[in-house]
DNA sequence: CGATAATTGAGACCTGATCTCACTGAGACG
DNA sequence: CGTCTCAGTGAGATCAGGTCTCAATTATCG
């Protein structure tokens, strides 16, 4: 009952057990883009007799409560973050390179979106994709 | 060379041949969300011989081109679309539908950003997710 | 404290993706 | 022409994440 999220894990009727929280604790301390596999050893050191399956069918619960969001970025394939809130990446599709940028036009967008069409909307990816100077040919 | 890609491939420097032609057509005339079994088939319809690693290879030379673009639709996995131009997408967390929308208030970003950081910009994926009317709870 | 149903970890299993390797065929060159 | 070279290919072996199964455990509630 320590984490952010624990509440919200309780009151929609889960237990929270204590590899429940191990998950939690990880994504709520680690890295913003962490994939599965690093979820699982920062969960283990936690708790270590934590299981693979649990800490998939964790990241699964947390996903349909509206916790946590899978993203996929191209190299690194599928990540792991907190729902809240936006990501904001340009993307190198030639060698993979992420920035990050802090710029969101998006706010308005979203708000008649949730009015329109019913949706309560938790957080969103704003990805562009091109070629990094780099990469150019 | 007939289909709308088929130029970039050669002028950077690789041969245009009959399996990667299929994957082109099968890309340039689908689904824009399609998963990579989806492509094998249509591609396959097209020139049956064609193997699935060199599908996979096409794709990762189309994406490195920026033809191509893998996008992560949460249940259905990885799919493919056409790199050019936007998708913008409403999401449910817990049961996964897709809402697909028009508006777009990102052009003006795009413009500034590709300058600032000098990046050759293609595309973009602007992604809400949330929950759904039915899964609000 | 039990009762009960949810949750868990180990490991088998599955499936999509990657790698390996022998082969093909389109050019380059004499 | 003949031959060389090398990017590209398909078949199938292999790998790796992710899922499933099942017996054991445990959070929660009366
Ligand atoms: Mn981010
Ligand atoms: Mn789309
Ligand atoms: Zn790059
Ligand atoms: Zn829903």
């Amino acid at each position: 009952m320590e984490t952010r999220h624990a509440k919200t894990v309780q009151t929609a009727g889960f237990k929270l057990t204590p590899p429940r929280q191990a998950v939690l604790t990880a994504l709520e301390s680690g890295d913003d883009h962490m994939t599965p596999a690093e979820v699982l050893a920062r969960a283990q050191a936690i708790y270590p007799s934590l299981g693979r399956a649990t800490v998939y069918r964790t990241l699964e619960l947390l996903t349909n409560l509206g916790i946590v969001r899978p993203i996929f970025l191209g190299e690194r394939g599928v990540c792991l973050t907190l729902a809240e809130g936006g990501h904001h990446h340009l993307i190198c599709s030639d060698c993979g390179a992420v920035v990050e940028f802090d710029e969101c036009p998006v706010s308005e967008l979203e708000q008649e979106l949730a009015e329109r069409l019913n949706f309560q909307i938790r957080g969103h990816l704003l990805e562009f994709y091109g070629l990094c100077a780099q990469c150019q040919g």
